[in-house]
DNA sequence: TTGTTTAATTGATATTATGTCAATGATATA
DNA sequence: TATATCATTGACATAATATCAATTAAACAA
């Protein structure tokens, strides 16, 4: 017996409410950007009365979070893909390919990431959401370093989490150039670039 | 004969006025940061009534782009800094010297680096600002890369444009790293590990 | 079926900031 | 001294936010 079973024809409405308040959101944040949308536009594309919003979500910046969890937990996912190379020609082509991913990942939903990025720079609750991700990635990142560190792959007078921090912002300002146009070179001469000077530098030479 | 002796009376006061509203906006922006600072309380601060501010800059953001000339303008400096060594280690040795005097630069003006950071993301004329002293460093990075490729140091396979984009990012995110406290290391130790990624990954093998 | 309780929805309201502009006050000039 | 010019002012129109007492609709009990 699933939950929506028992749900009364009452919380079946409220939750439709909700919904349609998050698909108008979706709508108007994507037309105007973050900033330029309003409450009262969302709530009269959503047909609901100016406070219904602030039932349901506490304030613009709720219900915009809201709407990244999707991209958020595919981050994730690209931030948890498995890391054991066994040579250094192994590695490269695995960096390569998560550098491939992560930015695709972002490109697959670049509209709403154009919007993301405002919003990290403007709302406190969208930059702590963000941040999560990139703490995860780093965490992800450290963890992988000390692993080739260990294997005797890669040089160890590098400081791992440092050098985590360093390797994903450098992904991550180009992930953003590449989403807003900035940059216009081919993503996967873009991955080859990165992986390249990545373990060259980290790795010991061959 | 300066160009002050042959200001008349009238103009010294809306000068002095102007600078008035400029040093209460420092006050007011480095203790309330840039969103919460409001004009009101600049005007209140610099004793002149609520249009004043107005009449000398357009907005908020246009005072706060004014404020920020001086640190632009050592960032500049910093981005004009020669580079022609003539061996790995010497290139090693500048480039850590850059990556610390890129941070310190940002150090020397910590509290208000905090409040650019927050600017950048909130208001489009700092937003351009900031990119204009990006872009510079880009530019500047690219043509040391240049150079090194072509002194036949440097691996002639990566594209100088993107590695510098790269390099520049893991710079200037490390720089608000830890302007925000958020990154605690020693500023040599992380001098060292940045140099050492690029130039082991940029700089052909000894 | 009807009356009562409970939950969802509403929009008027208070609040807070912005940018403008006609009026005022202070200097310069004739 | 009269007049023109420029600096300064604060009241005003505008626009957005978040709140909450009142309204409407559904669930429940008798």
């Amino acid at each position: 017996m699933s939950k929506e079973d028992v749900l009364s024809k009452r919380q079946l409405k409220a939750l439709q409410t909700r919904l349609n308040l998050l698909h108008a959101g979706k709508v108007i944040f994507l037309k105007e950007g973050f900033q330029k949308a309003t409450m009262t536009e969302i709530n009269k594309r959503a047909k609901t009365g100016y406070g219904t919003a602030y039932v349901y979500f506490k304030n613009k910046d709720e219900l915009f979070a809201e709407l990244m969890d999707n991209i958020v937990e595919k981050m994730y996912g690209v931030a948890s893909l498995p890391f054991e190379p066994k040579t250094n020609e192994e590695a490269y082509t695995q960096i390569k390919t998560q550098v491939r991913l992560f930015i695709q990942a972002a490109l697959d939903e670049q509209e709403m990431m154009k919007v993301i990025k405002e919003a990290i720079g403007v709302s406190d609750i969208v930059a702590g959401k963000w941040s999560q991700i990139r703490a995860r990635f780093i965490a992800g990142i450290s963890k992988d370093i000390t692993y080739v560190q260990e294997a005797g792959m890669a040089n160890k007078d590098i400081e791992a989490s440092l050098i985590a921090r360093g390797w994903y912002y450098m992904n991550e300002q180009l992930m953003w150039d590449i989403v807003l146009g900035e940059v216009v070179e081919d993503l996967n001469k873009v991955a080859e670039n990165l992986a390249l000077l990545y373990t060259r530098g980290l790795y010991k030479a061959r």
